[in-house]
Parts: structure tokens; sequence; C-alpha cells
DNA sequence: CGTACTTTTGAATCGCATCAAATCTGGTGG
DNA sequence: CCACCAGATTTGATGCGATTCAAAAGTACG
């Protein structure tokens, strides 16, 4: 389940991490449902998806579950690095790969290495950048808007990848799948949206 | 207007702040309505508010402001540090005092000191989880929920100030303010919140 | 083949947006 | 001090869109 290898490092963490740390990282599998980690659990591992999806959802007072983060390639709960404690779970919604490094190893390299702190920062900014998105789109009225802003935000060249299923962007969206299924419909028939591959590419035709 | 002065810098940017940045931090005074900085603008300064109030806001396509942060004690647009321009205006909603650092400063300081580069990075991490903490309060259905979650996460003791009314908050919470009066007038009703001293104050009458 | 899940459609209901208007408030100038 | 104005606050009526509940059809997988 766990293997020790940092030659097979993708691209990003080879370029973030420094050598010394990659060293450090084990490669595991995990499936549909696993639980990657829990709430208010200690934080001992920086976890990095690179197949499959991870989730980072905490659960409201109804039980309903909201999802403050899909992952399919980066870090999960990567503000836990000076956390004393998770503040919500890492679910496995795809099967799929994640990389564990040391927390203690990535604390020490940040202190020493100055360039590895300054691409840490690099990327804490684009995270800051990505949920201010997310949260100018939760704040929008229509279902239909909040989709093409995900699709126009968040997708390569207007393509949105799915695997999942819409189930998943549904929650991300903060509506009903029901609400998002009529949605995408609509959208289809007036011709501002296609399904294709399992993607949802934006723009007319 | 401009003060050069950083005897008169508030404790949490002394702690964060080398002295040699400390010294290039210059204070302003701003009026309501004022733009600190206009979307597309190239950085050139880090701002903190110390007094009054800052919101960060971005125009839907039908010219409705979405807020992405409220300050009134702390930095605004942190993450601009690598960027090459905003990506919001920066709003004065309440007149205060602003202090500005300029950015090529805090860039040489976080690679040559370890230590601010690791007390930067916190201050990130905060961000980071404040941010996903309004994106699930986006989430809820209800704004008596929503509002009721901003105090339980923002307030101190459950009390949230106000300063400039109820109606920045609604925006911040993603409703009208003709919703956000209702759904206080009726968690008053139930004894399930107070107005007290220009301030929202939770928990049973 | 059966089970679990996603996708899809339908109908009823509810909450919020919207439009409208009255009241209150603080600040300005006469 | 008072008249006046701009903005905040508050209440009301109406309609739309999403939720909710329900159920059927499609799909993947063992």
């Amino acid at each position: 389940m766990t293997d020790p290898a940092e030659k097979r490092l993708p691209e990003p963490l080879r370029r973030l991490l420094p050598r010394e740390v990659q060293a450090l990282c084990a490669v595991s599998t995990y499936t549909h449902g696993e639980l990657l980690f829990k709430q208010r659990q200690k934080p001992a591992r920086m976890l990095y998806v690179t197949r499959g999806e991870v989730v980072l959802q905490r659960m409201g007072r109804q039980g309903e579950a909201v999802v403050l983060q899909r992952t399919r390639h980066g870090f999960v709960g990567e503000a836990s690095l000076d956390s004393v404690r998770y503040h919500c779970d890492a679910v496995v919604t795809i099967s799929g790969e994640v990389i564990a490094i040391p927390m203690q190893a990535i604390k020490q390299a940040l202190a020493a290495d100055s360039g590895f702190a300054g691409r840490w920062i690099a990327m804490l900014n684009h995270e800051v950048k990505r949920l201010r998105a997310q949260c100018e789109r939760l704040a929008m009225r229509g279902v239909k808007e909040r989709l093409l802003h995900l699709i126009e935000t968040e997708g390569g060249e207007g393509r949105l990848p799915l695997g999942s299923g819409l189930k998943s962007v549904a929650a991300e969206l903060g509506v009903t799948h029901e609400a998002l299924y009529r949605a995408v419909a609509e959208l289809e028939k007036n011709g501002r949206l296609r399904r294709r591959e399992n993607c949802l590419i934006a723009g007319e035709g």
C-alpha cells in the first residue's frame, strides 16, 4: 500500500519540494470512501493527490456535508501546517493515489530553505485566490450562473472534467443535485453548454 | 496624509515584520468610499487596516458587488504578493487608517529572514481557514443559519461588531439587506440574538 | 442477474429576491 | 435651532427559483 519512491513524484512536487523532503515522500493508493484524515485529528503528514479525487468537507449541524475543497491534483489541507488539529474531514471520492509527506520534515525545510518557503507562499497565495473565487461563486443567485463560473475559473480552456459525476459538483456549488441536473439540461438546450467525454464544456455551439 | 512612523505600528504588525521592514511602513488615513486599489492594477504596496473598514470586492457581470473580504484589522489582499495584477477592488467602507508597506521590501525580507517567512505562512494558513469558513457559510440554506455561523466563527465571544450597519454584513453573507433585516428581527423575537452597542450577540435570551 | 448508485423527471412548497414605500438617522447648511 | 437630504432601517406584497419529496430509468460492478 505504501511505496517510498521519490522518483515517481509528479512534476509540480519535484519543483516545489527540496530533495531531502522528496526522499521522505510515501506514495499510497486509496479507494472510494476512505477517510484520509478526520476532523480533530492531529496533522502528522501533508497529503498530495496525484490520481482520483479527494474532498475536504465538514458536517453541518443537520448532517449535510459541506464541501470545502475538491482536489484531483494537488495538496489537501495544506493550511494545517501549523494546526494542532484538522478542522475538517478528507474523504476519497474517486479511488486514486496520494503522496504523504511528514509534516515535521516540511516544517524544518521551510525554516532552513528560503527558496522552498517562497514557493510554499506562492502556493498558499494561489489557494487564497481560488477560495475567493469559490466565495464569489457561492454568492451568485442562480445555479446556471454558478456552474458557468465554475467552468470559467476552474476548467482549463472552458472544459471541466467530471469523473465522479455531477453529484460532487452539486455539493461544491452548494446546490442540490436535482437543481444542478435541471440547470445542465437547460444550458444544453440553449447551446451554452455541452457534455462530452465526461467533461462539461462551456461556450456557444 | 502619509506619516512614516514605525513606532505607531499595531502589535500584530510589530510581531510579524522584521525591523527593517517596519521602518518602511507608512500610515495613511482614508475616508468612506475611497479606492485603495483597483482590479488589474499592479500591486506596489501591501496594505494593513488598523482603523475603519475595507472591503475586497469584485463586480459581477450584472454589476452586483460581491464581497470577498471585509477587514477591520489586518491585511488586505495579502495574496497579491506574487501577483502581476490585483484581481479585485479594495474599497474603504468606514473611514480609518491604513498602513502601507512596499511590496519589494516584503519580498526581500521573506527571502532573507526565514523566521519572517514562517510567520507569513502562518498568516496565510489562517486566511485560508477563514475563507473555507466563509465558503461553508455561503453554502448554508437559510439567512438565519448564515448569520449565526458568521457570529460563531468571526465574532469574539459570540459578539460581532457592526459599525457601518447591517448592509455590509448582508453583502458578506450573500443576501439582500431586506432578507438580513428580517432574519435579525426573527432571531431577536426568538431570543436567539440580541443587538447592543452596535454589536450582534448570539445566545439564548 | 441483482444491487447500489447516478441520472432524470414531476409536483408541491418555501424562502429569498424584487419592487415599493414609509420611517428613522446623522449630518449639512441656512 | 430647524429644514433638509442621503443613507440606513423596516415593513409589505408578489413572483421566481431552488428545495423537498417521490419515483422511474439508466449504469457500473460483482
